[in-house]
DNA sequence: TTAACTGGTTACCAAAAGTATACTGGTTGA
DNA sequence: TCAACCAGTATACTTTTGGTAACCAGTTAA
């Protein structure tokens, strides 16, 4: 039987954590940088190719605008996602997603598997 | 040039997206159910053996002991974790991962696993 | 007796997140 | 000229979330 709570008792019986998960371990901190609400889905729809801002507030049918050009540049400070003027007059944008963003598709792609085999 | 995004444009100029991913799609559900604060650390702590209640919050330390008890009972009613009543009188009860839990753990530690070579 | 433990619940409050609607200032096409 | 487009922003509002602290009813050990 060992110690494996990570549990100690102290003389007068107070236990206590010997590895607290004081603040967010990696799991947490990577989820509150995918995790965010339509953070994924966002990644999700770029990528194949550069999208406009429109298009994909048209194709993510959930989210208003407002939530989109947020989360765009939470994802464009955090490096995952790239916006690019394309031209001005009628101005034009597109986010495409970065090097970066793609490295978090293949664990994306894992939890698309894993709702859709567990039908979620 | 095909229709890449996936965009129709009507006679009178008005587009309008042929998918729209209109409400969460496999992504956006599995975020909602992974993704809650603290739900994929819970989760992590439970996968070696059963844990009890008190000891699971000492070892989240950055979570109060009433977001754990909700994110437990949540995640009983969605059937990735048990909660079982070990003893009254000295109440005792532990929270132990499913086999539904459990499938979910390759794709957090592949989480872990990118977090940790990116240092995030 | 006192203090620590067990597994929670409750009330209260602050802050964050999300929604809805309207608006800008210009362009484009019928 | 009208309407729809572009890429957002502004404003106001509601909802959700999260945190603190106290409390319950009992047990155990010094």
């Amino acid at each position: 039987m060992g110690n494996f709570l990570e549990i100690i008792t102290h003389d007068n019986g107070q236990k206590q954590a010997t590895e607290p998960c004081l603040e967010p371990c990696s799991i947490e901190r990577g989820m509150r940088l995918l995790g965010g609400k339509w953070k994924g889905s966002i990644l999700w729809h770029l990528k194949e190719h550069p999208v406009r801002f429109n298009d994909l507030a048209r194709q993510i049918g959930g989210a208003s605008k407002k939530m989109l050009s947020q989360r765009l540049q939470e994802m464009e400070e955090e490096g995952l996602v790239k916006r690019e003027v394309v031209s001005d007059r009628p101005i034009a944008v597109t986010y495409e997603i970065t090097e970066f963003g793609k490295s978090a598709l293949g664990f994306l792609e894992e939890l698309k598997n894993w709702v859709e085999k567990h039908q979620l």
